[in-house]
DNA sequence: ACCTGAACACCGTTCAAGT
DNA sequence: ACCTGAACACCGTTCAAGT
């Protein structure tokens, strides 16, 4: 099979959500791959420009689900968005936690966040209140996201999904609250 | 001056800060506290242990400030901590995020979340609710510290603390809310 | 008892050769 | 043009000696 960057980047998140992040490394990727680490430096830059990949490829597995999921009907674009970002960090907790403490993902992640509150539900907000809300839901489901992460499988009992979803509704509440009162 | 363990802990979270976590190596800790990395080991089993060393040592300046913001009268309960975590997270960006996304502070973050829940401003929720609340307004505290660490100080305006605020609000009205329908 | 320098097995990254 | 093995300057951690 060919070696190209999209591979690596592949194998990279693999070995990520196998181990540890700091289990990664430049010459075990290359064996994992069958060839030296030379190959790997003409495709990829540097370590810290494959950890960006890797970063930016879980974000747009993101932007990938939720736009299945809004084609399939369902919610209004922002509950569609937290639930594919939680989809994702359930299935790459490593990576996604690895995303969300990068620089460079942060801005991407930032942009999307605002993209989707273009269409709250509500509406009738004005741009500097609808890109606080959706700063406020993001930081919400990153966070949510950096907990289930980091708790011991042990420690979270089965009732996260539910947990969520309480959260994500009493601050989808609060806006359409706020709608109303910004209304009359 | 003597060599102990919380002396060890204080530079290598001075380290952190100045640089990049991944800055922060044994051998360059050793020489700037003037010693040979040995008598590190003595006091310190491992690397490892030292982040989660630093990651407690944050969590406790949160817990430390919360109560000192308590006493000189002010909010409740909830949002004196949130202002803490967010303080210290301003105050030590790195390591904060270091701190929230390590497995040992998890648990600590957790408890002391749902300790502060124990006294919510309206009240008459029951434990199950009660913890939910505070899982919620963490996440989003967590979240937003998160943000904040991760942009470029570029990046962001100068309305961050307007933004944390808004958010926060918005999480606390909703829970006056919530209790006011449970009440009736 | 407590420190030192040297060593071990690893890193990320780059070099000079090989085909 | 693309790969290889060896090298460089680092790691975390532990060793056998020194005082």
């Amino acid at each position: 099979m060919q070696l190209t960057r999209n591979r690596i980047v592949g194998t990279a998140i693999e070995m990520i959500e196998r181990g540890d992040v700091a289990a990664l490394s430049m010459r075990e990727l290359a064996s994992e791959l069958g060839c030296g680490v030379v190959p790997l430096y003409d495709r990829v830059p540097s370590k810290d420009a494959l950890l960006d990949r890797v970063a930016a490829a879980v974000m747009s597995e993101i932007d990938r689900t939720a736009r299945q999921e809004q084609e399939s009907g369902g919610h209004d674009r922002v509950r569609t968005l937290a639930k594919a970002f939680r989809d994702v960090g359930r299935t790459y907790p490593r990576c996604t936690v690895l995303a969300a403490s990068r620089q460079s993902a942060s801005g991407a992640l930032q942009a999307s966040g605002e993209g989707a509150a273009g269409v709250l539900p509500g509406a009738g907000f004005d741009g500097r209140v609808s890109g606080r809300l959706a700063r406020a839901i993001l930081a919400y489901v990153v966070g949510s996201i950096l907990r289930d992460a980091c708790l011991t499988p042990g420690l979270r009992g089965g009732e996260d999904d539910e947990d969520f979803e309480f959260g994500l509704d009493l601050l989808l509440r609060a806006m359409v609250e706020l709608s109303s009162v910004q209304a009359s």
